[in-house]
DNA sequence: TATATTTGTTTAAACGATTAAGCAAATATA
DNA sequence: TATATTTGCTTAATCGTTTAAACAAATATA
């Protein structure tokens, strides 16, 4: 069953008696080869099911046509979508990708762009780990000469593309839109401060505050990892204060998620009580009750951007990258549990 | 900046003053190498900071140890999961993998095949589209000789290597439950017929029925393509019959919340007027209120058990497959949506 | 001591494609 | 008609590695 009988372009240029270079050429559509010529070869491969050897000519001509994608999780309808896109953008293109995934762990992103410069990939589309602070390992993808894109969660240090939302201006438009409902004591259960796009968050939300002339408390703004169990906990902390807030601004979707619970749990009305917004729209914000409000990052965009980043480079004979930022507005989607009726 | 030095088996070779081929042993540990020389080639290969150039010996020696992955979506927490054991198992034994997505579409599903075959993977792990009847575009997998494993969605006619859990057994197990609940007209949202999966989970809803002793009404069990969207609409089915049902066993997670929210929205109480048990264990079953009861497909061993498969066939020269079946028991996790207070 | 085996290495041919250089025949230009 | 250019192909080198075959030197066996 297993047949061994790969059809080379060696087979194809025995049976015209024509030389395998001509037949390599033929298929690229060479102008010097004739139209006859042409047309017999792809006959003749047709009629054999010839298939390119990808590594014969990945190797001669140094391009593999494979682009790497890290992402912290495939778990996430962000990411998912954000792959998705990046691979209609490639695929036109002849390139392939490789998702690997890092977990949010350092260690593991280090070996993912191992494997990937190993698998001698033509570029890395990446967003990071939230482990990640040394970018030591990003080193190496400069150094293999191929360009590096980063999305979503990305550093200025790095010099490179990058491809996000504008997370300062989001914070400012949840506050302002909190603050329409009648809140004033608003809350955030922010990421890690190390990372840029929390940093960024907690930044517009402090802003956003004075702009409002609201005081910034320190109770009322919160570090976490944003994972369900820990958006819990911070749920539960700020419940547990004096003066609970009358609105809590979630940095992640899952987090958000937990602090809904939590909400439930104790019958606190949301969003009278406690309004909520969580952020990256994930599509169960839309199933929860209530349906919970969030902020929708265009990972159509992004991933189209990115790859189309990705191509540009690829045109260039000699990479050199800078930091360049494609910053996106966000998009607010307001659901009921931030929406007071009135 | 992007420095084109890369260091190849040569330069050690160079350096050493001894061939290419001895560099190659040593580096492969040859037993016929000294230990002196195996020293010395380490020794200079990690001072020029050398890089095996995978392309070259994937093409002399007909393996690209990577593996192609083709599932329905990353986005979902068994096939992320599923994805994470499979890399794991494979990573070990120096394997990596190229996932690719068919969203659910036999037209994708096709094109993955022909770009993983193109990138000259060892072997393809796959879990089939919900569209795909036709399985012609497989025989391309058979025909390249390589390994070809499924998991949770496959077919007998394929005559190759299967990992799933046992739907039929798993029906029985809801049914079992809810009529220990007391529940007496029990409604099955089911998948499509023709996929395996969905249909042993009818045939088992079926059979726990008539063991209990309770009718099957054609008006309880429902066809569906098992999305959120689409959930509601069976949901709304249900409700809109003259006899109610007093429980419903939907096929997929993303369905039965489409369920649960229409329950939700018409306040009808979970489980006590209707119990609601869903299947896949996606992580916010555990999160939507009330708590959902689902099965838990195990994707910790599917993926292990799937990646081991393909590393035995590795060890075989002429690959010869056959159907053979690796059926595991799920685990039924029961939470608040099924659960009556007695 | 003569022969066989083992050890440690080299040589050279692959793997399948691409591509620079070369060359004969056909066609264009002067 | 003589020369230049274009057309259509071939030859041969190359990408970086692996591996079969060869071989000299060292060691074992008879």
């Amino acid at each position: 069953m297993a047949k061994k009988n790969k059809t080379t372009i060696k087979d194809i240029a025995n049976v015209l008696n024509i030389s395998a270079a001509a037949v390599s050429k033929a298929l690229h559509n060479d102008s010097r080869i004739s139209e006859k010529t042409k047309k017999a070869v792809r006959q003749v491969a047709e009629n054999l099911n010839y298939q390119p050897n990808h590594l014969a000519s990945a190797l001669r001509s140094g391009k593999s046509k494979l682009v790497g994608v890290i992402v912290p999780k495939t778990n996430s309808n962000f990411f998912s979508a954000t792959i998705h896109n990046i691979e209609e953008v490639l695929n036109k293109e002849g390139y392939n990708i490789i998702i690997t995934q890092s977990n949010e762990s350092y260690k593991k992103e280090c070996e993912n762009i191992d494997t990937l410069l190993f698998t001698q990939v033509d570029g890395i589309i990446v967003s990071m780990a939230n482990e990640t602070v040394d970018l030591h390992h990003f080193e190496k993808v400069k150094q293999a000469g191929i360009p590096l894109i980063t999305f979503d969660r990305g550093e200025n240090d790095l010099n490179v593309d990058y491809i996000g939302i504008d997370d300062y201006d989001s914070s400012h438009r949840i506050v302002d839109h909190l603050v329409e409902q009648g809140c004033k004591r608003i809350a955030h259960i922010g990421g890690f401060k190390h990372t840029r796009i929390y940093n960024n968050r907690i930044r517009g939300y402090i802003d956003a505050l004075e702009k409002h002339n609201l005081p910034l408390e320190k109770e009322l703004l919160l570090e976490s990892n944003l994972s369900t169990e820990d958006g819990r906990n911070k749920m539960q902390e700020l419940l547990a204060l004096d003066k609970k807030p009358d609105a809590v601004y979630v940095a992640g979707d899952y987090a958000a998620l937990g602090a809904l619970q939590v909400l439930n749990e104790k019958n606190i009305k949301i969003p009278d009580e406690i309004a909520l917004v969580g952020f990256g729209d994930e599509p169960f914000a839309n199933m929860v009750t209530p349906k919970m409000t969030s902020v929708n990052q265009h990972s159509y965009q992004i991933g189209k951007i990115a790859a189309e980043k990705f191509l540009e480079y690829t045109k260039q004979n000699q990479i050199q990258q800078t930091l360049q930022k494609h910053i996106l507005k966000a998009e607010l989607i307001i659901r009921e549990s931030s929406l007071k009726k009135k």
